[in-house]
DNA sequence: CATGAATGAGCCTTCATTCAT
DNA sequence: TATGAATGAAGGCTCATTCAT
């Protein structure tokens, strides 16, 4: 009961709880509002004091990029899964952009890909930091689209700027802008953009 | 000589030629570093106190919008006449396209096309602001779209979600995006663009 | 074994053993550093906890009080016994500067002897502190240097501000200040400062 | 009357006596209570906002580092006069050491002149910064030191020594220690310090 | 009117202190 | 009793905005 080992486990159970809950708050806040949100918001809807978010995110810096990290996580496993399982070319983009989207739509990964954040967490390197969401991503799909391009099952075209194009609309920033543009009316805004992003990339559509 | 009525002509035109040199600074501002630009580093690039710009802009969120407005009043030009000539439907939404990213690349029209701002300058609205350069835009391809998908030359789809996602990719922000991820490899960047979007909307392509 | 009282008394030596390298870490970290050391870089290099620190001093300003005290019972010893085992007025004197200088050049007792600190340990007074190790050895030296001035061995001058001035070249702070101002280059720095105390005093140097 | 260039000359003024409030207040705090004064405190007793600090001294850091310099000058003046002016050697130890003391006690020069401010101001260097009081001031005495030596006026030892252990007393900050050790009893402090120090150089007193 | 110095609310961050375990 | 996570008051600094000149 006093089992040193017992309280220890406890603390570390509080601890964790805490910390997800900062950056579940921080995602939520990120997400609705973009980079302005303050620590002590942040703070306030986890219902911490701002010290205990510094305790383990040395600077915001930090806390977006763990954030972006944390939430994208199924993501990239999920990515990684349907790029190895899929060998059939054309499936396999549809799969990566179809669950992508998925993603950002459904578990609320509403965290901007785009570079600049990856840059600002590289400049304060905080020890293994894995190699960037943005850049894993997008070497993906580069990849992807060059393998379908070799084999002519979609149209030519400089395979970083075709990846960086769906990239840009994929990320969770698009979709935001996209929802605050429609006022709302997204229905089957998911479904639109990946279509979208499927044509762009001249895929062809036996479905 | 110290005719009233010819210094009072003088100082008008002063002050245009003030109000045009700070619309001109916060343009390049924003477009090279986005809305973190401070007003004294605007006003220091037009040559004027700050003070003068908050004459004619009652705040930061008015400059930025102004300068919206007035960076895009020719591509509105652009756009209505390419809406106007052309009669043949796909080659219509192909101006439309080539003609905001041409204005986007060539004009350094590099100011945020996305409605947050518009939505901001509405919260202090300044009197009679025009609609808002992301609804014109939005709605002259939505009406484009809509045409074209009735002649059955582009894929159905719901076609405000369809210009919202144009927009998305034709944004200024988009293109500083893209080049950032691109670092700089940005070559035939406008091309891709113009195309990928074009596919997207499922237009035919007699190119 | 478990005999209870056997168990207290394990427990009241562990308290002892913690309350001392509280105190040794305390003083380490405030000689190298100063005043801006930390609670937590005190808590961590003693091993323990900061409420581990809390539980027996009070605050911050208490645990330097205390340091000052513990780290300087030895000098108060020696000076003690210098100033009762020598008879001779300017060798009275002597000893006591080299002692003072002794202890804070060998037992690393560079814990700042100025007066701020018990007056800040003064404002919360924890029950009996001794009377403060200033105000002990101000008191000593004052004595000496009243006592040889009667005898005519050292020139005239207030006591008191004579006190004072030595103590301020003898104390750590000055110490530091002067290794720092030096660069180091510091072999017999110690000897330089006893011989200018005592010039100062215009002691007689029979040497 | 609105002549833009005595409409400049006035806002300079004013400027600069705002300038002046805050390096004054500056000053005062920090002889009073040291660096530990808040920039707030600073600004209030200047009589402005932070802001206008900020504006002409970028960090705490550089404003202290002003104050040194700026309460110093005439220090500086003094001191290279007294050098100057001066060819018997141990007058002119005597007139540096009273010189420099002087200027701590009456023109309320309370300033640091411990190197690690100094250093701090170094570590950001501002253009164009004198090379530091405490480095003159060291040199000056050094030199008079050295000299005297050569001469037999004083006594033996390290001159680099024997000057840090001069500016050591002669410090604002040991003048503030002392005047709270002695609890403002410092009727003829300056003179009691003076003393001591060139009786710790073992200045021949012909006086 | 133009100017730019002044303002001060608010942000990020630190750290002495408290308290649940 | 020991622990160290949590707290939150302050501090340094920025910058949109105001206003005296």
């Amino acid at each position: 009961m006093s089992d040193p080992a017992e309280v220890k486990r406890r603390e570390r159970k509080d601890m964790r709880r805490n910390q997800e809950r900062v950056l579940q708050a921080a995602h939520e806040l990120f997400a609705e509002r973009g980079a302005e949100v303050t620590m002590e918001e942040v703070a306030r809807r986890a219902g911490v004091g701002v010290g205990t978010i510094y305790r383990r995110f040395p600077s915001k810096e930090h806390l977006f990029a763990a954030v972006s990290q944390a939430a994208c996580t199924d993501a990239q496993h999920c990515l990684q899964q349907a790029t190895e399982e899929c060998h059939d070319l054309p499936t396999k983009l549809r799969a990566i952009v179809l669950v992508q989207y998925r993603q950002i739509k459904h578990q609320a990964a509403l965290i901007d890909l785009r570079p600049d954040h990856s840059a600002a967490a590289a400049a304060h390197p905080a020890g293994g930091d894995p190699p960037g969401l943005y850049a894993t991503l997008h070497s993906i799909l580069e990849q992807g689209i060059a393998d379908a391009q070799r084999q002519g099952v979609i149209r030519p075209g400089n395979p970083r700027i075709l990846a960086a194009l769906c990239l840009e609309l994929l990320s969770s920033n698009a979709f935001q802008n996209l929802q605050r543009a429609l006022g709302g009316e997204t229905e089957d805004l998911a479904e639109h953009v990946a279509q979208f992003v499927l044509n762009g990339l001249g895929v062809e559509s036996p479905r």
